[in-house]
DNA sequence: TTGTAGGCGTTATCAC
DNA sequence: GTGATAACGCCTACAA
């Protein structure tokens, strides 16, 4: 069964194919006056025979696709859904599609989103997370890319290496609240669970952590630092090794809470209680952090809202590609809740 | 910056257009034969210029845009994630890209995908659940786009009421497992927790708990059987209702996972051990479930291997619209962990 | 082995 | 106001 295409409908409506698209488009750019009776009759045909207008024909014409892709660092990680939700949220609003991809899955550079673009599938991205920045070679695809694509970056730095829209929001300020809120809270060895799927993920909260400890009078142990990947096993597999040191942290801080989770059954599993024996803070605030027992005190971000700003920056930069270059800088803060106690003696 | 066309690079290979197209892709058929020397021309150039394929244009040429549209029940349920997961591991491989859909994102039955397929952008479309049967509405629609697009439906059923291919799993088995498992460990007041975007979505293991506990002689008592919503926030709530019945279950099963960790929650606020005091049941044996405290009695099904069958028996019927009918099925089972106990005294 | 020509369904530019 | 006609970039008979 073929589908109409404009012919059929110009032909059942007695009209051209012009008057056809100008029927049902053309209106609505107020520039080619129908009229009432022929749009009428259009209309008509169209109902009749299910008229829908092919996509591919449309994209492949106008040379946008209506279509946008979004890169996230881990697809198994809630924190990054939450932010895909915000974006699609308005690009939904507004008309467009979402492609998403992520680094774990196509591990060259979020490879098929790249493929995509390049065959203008893409009317724009949006990248998260500057780890983009890491190797040589990501840097010049990047530029390379951005001379042909409107690009925002979700990140955690106002002003990364090129000059792209960002929307940014870091745990830096957060960090340092965390870390007083454990040493007010007698804390004074206090581990750190760094668990990313790239280590420029994690920057803004690593070097808060040693600048607090530092200005704190307290060491930095080498130890007490634990870079691992981030899954729930990597997780729990670092908690592991740092509750059974021979001097043991009496808090720790992982970098995001599915870690947390891995933290929290490690913990479990040696038979230390949350907070009692140990005091946990982490990050992200996903949608579990409040419900688990005990709930995580966490830093969170307006991930959501950070998800729209970004689609509307990029669809800005679509309508006005020369327009100058946007930031904007959304705050992080730190929700305590049960999973930090004082400091055992 | 223009992109480079077939064109240009015919003219920078000093051919025609229509060799590129061969050099390109009538290889692969074995059809057309090429001399090395004009496919290493054509490589050059293409490799000189960057080019790189318009995928628009060759899905208009063509017919097919390589795209598979897949609709889950619930995009904040880790569950449907992994089936993507699986689903999207075996498009790539066979060249798909893959376009998802959630229900409670879009209400009205994957608009979007449904959009996208009317006008022609996908090849195909993977359906989860069977509770697209519930409305007559849908029933119509689904047997109008039957007709017109390759569909698979992963399901809890093998015999829905469409003729369609189905690749199905569901939890009757590891129901009446759970119940006997329950029941050897001397519960006899346990209750449902039956939270699910769309009723149909539990029925397979409602009637199960209710055919069982019939089966052994115990009362199916309606205030043990609580429906709800499918967030966090339900489960927690639905929980809470429970636990604070006149007569307290010892044992309860929640319907999937998500909605377990709200039950643990409630029990933590009402001071229960689990599985000391309350024994917990639920389905999906998602990530976390092995790495909550306590490790979480789940029934689990493959599946990620749901999700690659489904796309093979996609991709089958896409290459012959024609074949007879598919089915196929995938046990569950329950797998014992920490969270069921002897039920207290 | 390679080139020519026509068409996929739309939209934009002209005349009428 | 409306109707031809030419692209958009690619694929594929068919002819050379």
């Amino acid at each position: 069964m073929k589908r109409p295409t404009q012919v059929d409908v110009a032909r059942r409506a007695g009209v051209s194919r012009a008057t056809v698209s100008y029927a049902l488009n053309g209106r609505a750019n107020g520039q080619m006056p129908i009229s009432e009776e022929t749009l009428q009759r259009v209309l008509g045909a169209v109902k009749e025979l299910g008229y829908e207008p092919d996509v591919r024909a449309q994209a492949l014409r106008s040379g946008s696709t209506k279509t946008i892709g979004l890169i996230i660092p881990d697809i198994h990680n809630p924190h990054f859904w939450e932010n895909a939700d915000g974006v699609e949220q308005e690009a939904r609003a507004a008309g467009y599609h979402l492609l998403l991809s992520s680094m774990d899955l196509s591990p060259e550079y979020g490879g098929d989103i790249f493929k995509d673009l390049a065959g203008r599938r893409i009317d724009g991205l949006i990248l998260m997370g500057t780890f983009i920045n890491q190797a040589a070679e990501a840097q010049n695809t990047l530029a390379h890319l951005k001379r042909r694509l409107p690009l925002v970056e979700i990140s955690d730095r106002l002003n990364g290496n090129y000059d792209m829209d960002v929307v940014a929001s870091d745990y830096r300020e957060a960090t340092k609240e965390a870390i007083a809120h454990l040493l007010s809270l007698q804390h004074r060895r206090i581990g750190l669970i760094c668990g990313v799927s790239a280590r420029e993920l994690a920057e803004d909260r690593l070097q808060p952590y040693q600048d607090s400890l530092r200005a704190a009078g307290l060491p930095i142990e080498p130890e007490l630092i634990i870079e691992c990947g981030p899954t729930l096993e990597d997780g729990y597999q670092a908690a592991l090794k740092l509750l059974q040191l021979p001097v043991r942290p009496t808090a720790v801080i992982a970098i995001n809470d599915l870690l947390s989770i891995g933290v929290l059954r490690a913990a479990g599993d040696l038979h230390l209680r949350v907070p009692a024996d140990l005091s946990l803070v982490s990050y992200d605030d996903i949608p579990m952090a409040n419900y688990l027992v005990p709930r995580l005190t966490t830093a969170t971000k307006d991930v959501l809202r950070l998800g729209r700003e970004a689609f509307k920056m990029l669809l800005a930069r679509i309508a006005e590609p020369d327009r100058p270059r946007q930031r904007d800088y959304f705050p992080a803060r730190l929700i305590v809740r049960e999973s930090t106690g004082p400091a055992p003696l």
